[in-house]
RNA sequence: GUGGGCGUAGCUCAGUUGGUAGAGCUCCGGAUUGUGAUUCCGGCGGUCGUGGGUUCAAGCCCCAUCGUCCACCCCA
């Protein structure tokens, strides 16, 4: 019979690599709560409606990525693509985002029908940071201040740079768009077929292409700044002074857009080259528009998202993982007869209650060759129960010290809260 | 959706011009050894991704298909 595999693009997270999220997720959670940042915890489906009115109609996340299907009510919903638009939704549900201000974070799973790559998967996570109701410029830089501080303590800091931008406001956007999309409507001929095709999906998206011809052709297009309004410029200048003062390097990338249709203001990208293709780590920007847009009254938002995916895999490729969290025990305690598996079993259930916060595993098979075993589980300390005279005695290694050998119970007690207290 | 690389034991991989499937690691058993070690012997383990085709004969050649990886696209 054919075995039943996993769905393409929808990854097992095994016990080797748990640790590392576990690092990253439990890093994350203390650096948002150093800022206050409450969280939130939503549906993973939500109606289909919800992400064409937020996402945009035409991007290419609502018109060919999505996970949607009509449940038995014949309603149809998507598995979400992104976390903004449901958290915008619940906030305006319940009355969060009104004449107050919010910062609040969530964890969990995105879908998107990709072909899966390095960093790009069919089911993939996210941790987002969504503020409401700031409008000025020192909310943008706080929480690039936050994104800054998290690469600081996972030790990322010369793995990532920040490229910044400013869209505008909507409408300058919108003018904006116009203006380009009438310089390179003349230039259609020497456009390539894809840069043709979001020409009407989402034209911004040409000024990154990685196509030569086009990017001749972007040369003498329309620029984004000569567009921007007063007030935007303002706005970017101040962020830029505030990032300056807190010592966040930065790079104004004028070709940064985002690929969400409600971005507005600022945008910004957390880029590593150690990833291969799939190098945005984290990407966010200001979305004022999105509220309103969404049924609430106009409420002006900043926020990014982080691929979890993306950063375990920097974690990894970089060894940043603290030893300690890397193998999941500390103290592996066996004997070496079969007799002795209840004094096994015993012990350690004493050590659990001397040492609570040890991480302890007992193996009672009486194995012969107990202790190539025990080193390969990693764990840095060891005991061996063996009898002596009719005496349970206990020998243990601890990393490379020399050995205690033939101990009591209370010698073995004592000499495991000495060297193993964390 | 487009293009390229790769699918052989639990893992990492050999496998010659087509001639009846191999190694290392792991696992299990044994020998040696009073070091959490070393060494030695033996054993378990494979419809060669799947389905067709060519051939006396296919892991190898051809076609299809699925999976996977990388890139494009998209994006976190």
């Amino acid at each position: 019979m054919a075995k039943i595999t996993a769905i393409r693009g929808m990854n097992d997270i095994l016990p080797a690599q748990t640790p590392t999220w576990r690092y990253l997720e439990a890093t994350v959670e203390r650096v948002l709560g150093q800022y206050a940042y409450s969280e939130i915890r939503l549906p993973i489906v939500e109606k289909t409606e919800l992400f064409k009115r937020s996402i945009g109609e035409v991007t290419d996340i609502v018109e060919k990525e999505m996970y949607t299907f009509n449940d038995r009510n014949d309603d149809s919903l998507t598995l979400r693509p992104e976390g903004t638009a449901g958290c915008v939704r619940a906030g305006e549900e319940h009355g969060l985002l009104f004449n107050q201000t919010q910062r609040l974070w969530y964890k969990g799973p995105m879908f998107r029908y990709e072909k899966p790559q390095k960093g790009r998967y069919r089911q993939f996570h996210q941790i987002g940071v969504e503020t409401f109701g700031m409008a000025s410029a020192d909310i943008d830089a706080e929480v690039i201040m936050v994104s800054a501080r998290l690469w600081k303590e996972l030790g990322l800091l010369d793995s990532v740079t920040l490229q910044l931008n400013s869209l505008g406001s909507n409408e300058a956007r919108a003018t904006y768009r116009d203006a380009l999309v009438a310089y390179l409507g003349q230039h259609l001929d020497a456009l390539d077929e894809d840069s043709r095709r979001r020409l009407s999906s989402n034209p911004l998206r040409i000024l990154d292409s990685k196509e030569q011809s086009t990017q001749e052709i972007l040369v003498d297009a329309p620029v984004l700044s000569d567009y921007l309004d007063e007030e935007s410029k303002q706005h970017f200048s101040e962020l830029c002074e505030m990032l300056q003062q807190a010592g966040i390097n930065y790079e104004i990338n004028p070709r940064l857009v985002r690929g969400l249709d409600y971005y507005c203001k600022t945008v910004f990208e957390w880029v590593t080259d150690k990833l291969g293709a799939q190098g945005t780590v984290c990407a966010g920007g200001r979305y004022d528009g999105l509220v309103k847009q969404l049924g609430g009254k106009p409420t002006p938002a900043v926020g990014f998202a982080m691929g979890v995916e993306r950063l375990v895999l920097l974690l990894e490729t970089l060894e940043l993982i603290p030893e300690r969290l890397r193998v999941s025990l500390d103290l592996y305690v066996a004997a070496e007869n079969k007799g002795l598996q209840r004094d096994v079993i015993r012990l350690c259930e004493k050590i659990r209650e001397i040492a609570p916060e040890l991480r302890v595993m007992s193996h009672c098979s009486g194995l012969k060759n107990i202790n190539n075993k025990a080193r390969q589980t990693g764990a840095p300390g060891i005991v061996l129960l063996h009898q002596q005279d009719g005496q349970i005695k206990a020998s243990f290694w601890h990393g490379d010290e020399d050995p205690s050998k033939d101990l009591s119970e209370q010698q073995l007690f004592d000499i495991i809260k000495d060297r193993m207290a964390v």
